[in-house]
Parts: C-alpha cells; sequence; structure tokens
DNA sequence: GTGGTCTAGACCACG
DNA sequence: GTGGTCTAGACCACG
C-alpha cells in the first residue's frame, strides 16, 4: 500500500479497511487482522493502526472483542455505505457544484466528463 | 469571515483572497489591503496573514512593490482559474466518481443531483 | 555556527545544510536532524528552523516522512549542484565579467588571481 | 531605468549613478541632478533618492553644497574604482572561486567561460 | 507608512 | 517523539 503524504496515513489506512470490507474482502462479523500484524504488513507504527480501528470503532464499522481482536461489524458494509453516501450528498458533491460553477463549466460539460471518467476508472 | 478549526487559516484566508480576484473585487493588478490592515481586520495574527501572501506570492497570484504593497498579479484570474481547472479535472473529479461507482450511483440519478444543485447553490 | 547580520538566518541555515548535503555529511536519502534538536544545537528559534527546511522542501532537496522527520531527497546532491551551477554561470559569472571591464582588468590578470586564489582556499 | 525586484532601489540608484560618474555622463566635480528631479524621472519615492545620496555620500563619492546641490566629488571616479577593485579581490573573487571548488569546474573551464562572455558583454 | 524576519512559547495532530 | 500552525510582539530595512 502507498500512502499520500498529505492525508493522515490512519485515514488513509481506514478508508483501505472500509474498500475491503464492502468489497467483501472482510465479510461482515468477520476477523481482521491484529493491530500489531496490520502494522508490520504496512510498514506502518502500531499507534497508526490502532488510531485506524480507534476510528472506525466509533463509526461503528468496526467491533472490539477484549482478548481477541476487533472485527467488521455485523452491518459494516451497510455503515460505511451510509457514511459515504452522506458525505457525498452533503459535501463532495455541493462542492463540486460550487466550483464547476466558479470555473463556468456547464452541466453539459461536465456530464461528457463523467461520463468519460466512468467508463475509464 | 468564519474559519473551520480543521484548515490552517492562512489558507482559508488564501482561498478567499482569490476569490476576491476572480470575482472582481480585487482586479487583476490592483493592490491588495496591506498585511497589517487585513490582520486587524480579520482579527487574525499578521504573521498569519504574511504566510496567506506568501503562499500566493509563489503562486504567481500576487505580486509585491518594495515598501508599497501586495498587488494581484496582471493575470492573477488567469492562474487561478487555471489552477482550479487542473485540480478539479485531475483529482476532484475522479475522485468523485470514483465514491459513485462504489455506492453503485447511476449517472442518470448523479445528472439528477447535480442539475438541482445547480440550480440552488 | 556564526551567523552574518545581513543575510535571513534562515537562508543562512538552508545554505549550510546544503553544504552538508553536498558533502556527504548528510548523505542523500538520509534523515537530517530533527526541529527542535537543530534549533538547540543552533541556538535558534524553532519557528526560524521550521522555515529553512520548509524553504529546502519547496526546492525538492528535502523530503518529509509524516510524524518520523525530515530527510535529504534522494537526489538532493544533484539538485543542489544543479541550482548552483545556473546561478554560477547565468548570474555570478556575468556580473563578474561585467565588473572586470569595468574596471579594466584583463582576462591575463584575472586567470592569475584566481589561479593563485584556488590553491590558497 | 528598470528595478530589479530583489535588491534595494536605493542600492541600485547609487550603482547607476556610480556607472554614470565612471563613464563621464556625470563628469567629476560637477553637478548632478537634484533629489527631487532625479525622483520624478526615475518614478520613485524621493526618500529613496535621498537615500541613494546619502549613501554615496559616506563613501565619499558625492559632496553636497547646501542651497546649492549635490555634486560628484573632485576625484569621484577614482573612489568609485578603489572601492569597485577592493569589493571583487576580496569578496567577489573568492566567492567566485569557492562556488567554483564546490562544484568541481575546472580552472579551464572556468577561463574558457569566462572567454566567451568577455567577447559578448 | 510598507513588508521581512525573528523570538518565545503555546497547542495540536500525527506516528 | 515528530512537524504544523498560530499568537503576541519586537526590531529592522526600505520607500
Amino acid at each position: 500500500m502507498q500512502f499520500d503524504t498529505n492525508e493522515p496515513i490512519y485515514l488513509q489506512i481506514a478508508d483501505h479497511l472500509c474498500h475491503l470490507i464492502i468489497t467483501g474482502h472482510f465479510p461482515d462479523g468477520e476477523r481482521i487482522p491484529s493491530v500489531r500484524d496490520l502494522a508490520v504488513e504496512l510498514e506502518v507504527n502500531p499507534n497508526t493502526v490502532v488510531r485506524s480501528y480507534a476510528h472506525l470503532l466509533e463509526q461503528g464499522v468496526l467491533e472490539n472483542q477484549r482478548g481477541i481482536g476487533y472485527f467488521a461489524a455485523k452491518d459494516a458494509s451497510k455503515t460505511i455505505k451510509a457514511h459515504k453516501r452522506s458525505s457525498f450528498y452533503e459535501e463532495e458533491l455541493p462542492a463540486l457544484v460550487k466550483t464547476m460553477k466558479a470555473l463556468d463549466i456547464s452541466v453539459e460539460e461536465l456530464v461528457k466528463s463523467i461520463g468519460a471518467l466512468h467508463e475509464t476508472l
């Protein structure tokens, strides 16, 4: 895994874990790697992984069984998607439209770009 | 001006100045407020304003006349828009499309939302 | 380290660091002292060191690992030498030749002086 | 006259005046323009010209006759050249040789460059 | 008046 | 531990 320099590593890890959960690599309810193991695998400070897990715990994406380990919550995928959906519609999209207007980009132009990206990515 | 807690104030000020430039409140080539004046107006430490100005100087948005003050560059609006345009098409938009696919949002659905936002904002 | 009064300290520190890098005291890719440590060593305010580091970061001489510290870039020596070389040939040398002509110093005379200095320094 | 942004304007003006003196445009002993006139001609703050004149007064390049104006000193050209000569041999040249060694430029290489510049400039 | 630099020191996020 | 940001305020060169 490659880390972007500008975004906190712990958030990048959290995002990555979410991605693995909603794509079924870490199915809902199943155990995920220990802090230690993941830290070794990602060549990262264990504190950083702790922070990622704590972050996802707060959001209800992960659960913790004392002495056993961390698990994806029963409804982790649903929770993640709900989170994403709300930040998408309430933050990302309005920001994008605002920029778009500031740059005098028309809706048609935008739709074309989105269509192109949609096929490529 | 209200500051968001998460983004550095000096960047928020820089952004704000860019906005004022491309909307013509600080026309290309004209003088902008002195460091001290802006600091007083925004209730911020002068050093913070210095930092904002230095940031925009690096990007070629501002210029400097010794002992006189800061000016919007001759082509400031163009420069700012070019910056914005490239980050829009190369970062914002691809990120959006990625999220959109992860959430199984169709292009049609998206276009509708954009249309609605476009009129409201 | 002794500071000259006329040049900004942060630039003198930056220059000094460049010198240490191209002479191999801080090899390419290796970690350099933390902001705090260097500030203590040079008896300078940490902010001043931050400024030096930020300056070299912009120029691609230093790199940054989140929460770990600053490193000389992989190709730091090369970058520094390229900078120096261009300012040497495009600024220093032409200025010197101009002065030399204004003073009616012949090329022969100059070459002799350079030869002498070259052995002494 | 075009001003460089990095060097103080008053020094650039002083240099320019020196140039005019040693090239005979303002002959030794003759009156030079009033502060006011020069400020108008150069589109510069009168204080800046005052500073230039004061600077040259200190160096013995100019003289002042109260109520009449500023004059190039009787031996202005000589004084200027002596100044230049000493800063050339004691500062410029040693600095150049130091850079040259740091960049592994040989004396031969340098001499060639100087020769080329000598003809072009 | 203008900006540029610096100190002293705080608080914070991050690893 | 690391760097990043910010305040408060000083001093200076310059125009």
